[in-house]
DNA sequence: GCGAAATGCGTGAGCGCTAACATCGCTCGG
DNA sequence: CCGAGCGATGTTAGCGCTCACGCATTTCGC
């Protein structure tokens, strides 16, 4: 039983069920011009050989696509991480396969390499574009297959109607919101350690975090002080911040993500500033382990998980217009105040 | 341009290039037995039509595999997300595409179900055997199509040298370095915030972590106290330590992970006992945010992503023999001294 | 009660590719 | 100078499936 036997395919089935191919095809799919009792010969026939059908050749033969492939440069960032969740569990429950691979933000993709990247021409494709590969493959995907993809990342309410293969959410809005939090607790202005921008350039996109930060800094009145660059790591967070975090006139600082301001906390702690007596903290995600750290992270929630279902609704319904157009339907980014964050010492 | 154009095929690189559509298979294949400048005029017609082979097409034809497919219950571990890091790394050198599957730890899946993840009969599948999901669907595989399956777990050398389908490290052993580290330190027992294990009950497995902390305590000849069953989240960590770390007679935890460690160093903290000073606390992973915990997480790095690159290979190896036999080789767990352990107070 | 539509099923072609064999022309030993 | 031998190519037959038909039977409107 253990060897290797090849597997049942649809004429073993008709032969057995005594139909045609046609036939068991007709059953597998659910057409519903099928008599009740031959239907039933040929699902007895399909539980005694254990057959299922292969997708691969339903697939070549111009069946329905069911296979996504999602385009991402870090499976261990949270968001993406979480985005990915959201699709497969929304794919397998349409038993859709997921395939996943990932960009290095080292090399410089060529076109051809990102394409190449596709178990076929017109592979439906979600593109993780928080970053600069993925803002590249983004747009490689729109020049090649526009009608195929759909990408993930951060963007207005009004960027996200005029695209209709993006999805994601404001986070310049949230960041706002945290900022003018900040100022409201008393700060005199607030630090950014920024996240490294899709565009390589700070304010690329009014949906950027350290955009929404700016405007609300400006807004104010308030100095905006030059934005912090750190890369995606937290030992590169720990670097880029601890010049920020030893100054003494900096009251408050807003992370581009928790494992930047996980690392911020750490910085301050070694420099002696207390937290949030010294110094306000906040992070970005509300990333699972935010409210165990000590003290506990203020941060932004985000609800990845649905902005993936999103994007893999979306997707179905591009692929295939006869499915419906799901419209955007998760929770705005929401502020939530935990430890790290408190009215600056007079 | 941007129109759903239908992409080049085998046959219309043959045309251009005026050779049969089987030279250009051989051409695309590195077939040796191709003149030189037929080659030219095919790679030519490729270059010119953007010809890219069909990787499904391919498979059907049966021609090599060229995809695998993770099982796996959680994604946003560390160990299984940077497993799947290494394994996707691997496949990609190879243009391997990978799939991914995510097993709902709420339902028992039965057989049926876990069989129908897979894309076809006989797809190479890699599974994350670290918990009960997991391993049920280990067994699966391996009464169906044993050789075309690899597992990741926790498995002792000789375990792993048994199975010629296993791949894992032994954090029996590891876990067994930590014990003595704690017990080296002076502390009279050590206790355990478990993981969920994979058979459910504790010592399943010589390599589990549960049972290389019991074993190094038995062997000291000290009282093995009840392991405190957590589950994987850090939210269930919490509660199941709380307990534990209010007990002033617990001078010492080993949690299972750095996620556990984590919850521990919290409630700890809100219990009012100090670390190390009062207690202890070992994490496991050297997850990248255990640096940078306040204190230091003291834990046991893992190198999950080489463990899954070995897992890709052994795969390899086994759907198609003609490929060389991997050895394991990455590095032993190690102890990774930090902050949060020290000498119990006299 | 007769034509038209609907139903139930089968046939043939083809998706893009590879494996296996067939064919052609050339070189080379004797 | 002829056939064995080999290298370079073409031909054929699928892989497992779906589409677009085709052809009988039934069902139904008026």
């Amino acid at each position: 039983m253990a060897q290797p036997k090849k597997a049942a395919s649809i004429w073993d089935v008709a032969r057995l069920a005594g139909v045609s191919h046609q036939t068991v095809s007709r059953v597998v799919n659910g057409s519903p011009r099928v008599a009740a009792a031959t239907r039933d010969k040929v699902l007895e026939a399909i539980a005694e050989l254990g057959y299922r059908p292969n997708r691969l050749a339903r697939s070549l033969a111009g069946g329905a696509v069911e296979s996504v492939t999602v385009l991402t440069a870090d499976t261990s960032l949270y968001g993406p991480e979480a985005a990915l969740r959201g699709i497969e569990k929304a794919a397998r429950s349409l038993e859709w396969s997921v395939s996943i691979s990932v960009l290095d933000p080292a090399d410089t993709h060529s076109d051809a390499d990102i394409i190449a990247r596709l178990p076929r021409a017109g592979e439906p494709t979600i593109i993780m574009a928080h970053d600069e590969p993925g803002m590249r493959a983004k747009q490689v995907l729109l020049d090649t297959q526009p009608h195929a993809m759909v990408a993930i990342g951060p963007y207005t309410a009004d960027e996200l109607a005029a695209s209709p293969w993006l999805v994601g959410m404001d986070d310049g809005k949230a960041a706002a919101e945290a900022t003018r939090y900040l100022l409201e607790l008393g700060h005199e202005t607030v630090h950014h350690l920024a996240i490294p921008t899709s565009t390589g350039t700070f304010g690329g996109g009014k949906a950027h975090r350290a955009d929404g930060w700016a405007r609300v800094l400006r807004e104010a009145g308030r100095e905006v002080p030059e934005p912090v660059p750190s890369g995606w790591t937290i030992t590169e967070a720990f670097k880029a911040v601890r010049p920020l975090v030893s100054d003494p006139a900096v009251t408050a600082i807003l992370c581009g993500n928790d494992h930047l301001a996980l690392a911020t906390l750490r910085a301050a702690h070694l420099a002696g500033r207390s937290v949030p007596g010294d110094l306000s903290i906040v992070g970005f995600d509300n990333t699972p382990f935010s409210a165990f750290t000590t003290p506990a992270l203020t941060t932004v929630n985000q609800d990845f998980e649905s902005v993936g279902r999103g994007a893999f609704e979306l997707l179905r319904h591009r692929v295939d217009s006869s499915t419906p157009r799901p419209r955007p339907s998760w929770p705005e980014p929401e502020l939530i105040v935990r430890e790290t964050s408190g009215p600056p010492r007079p």
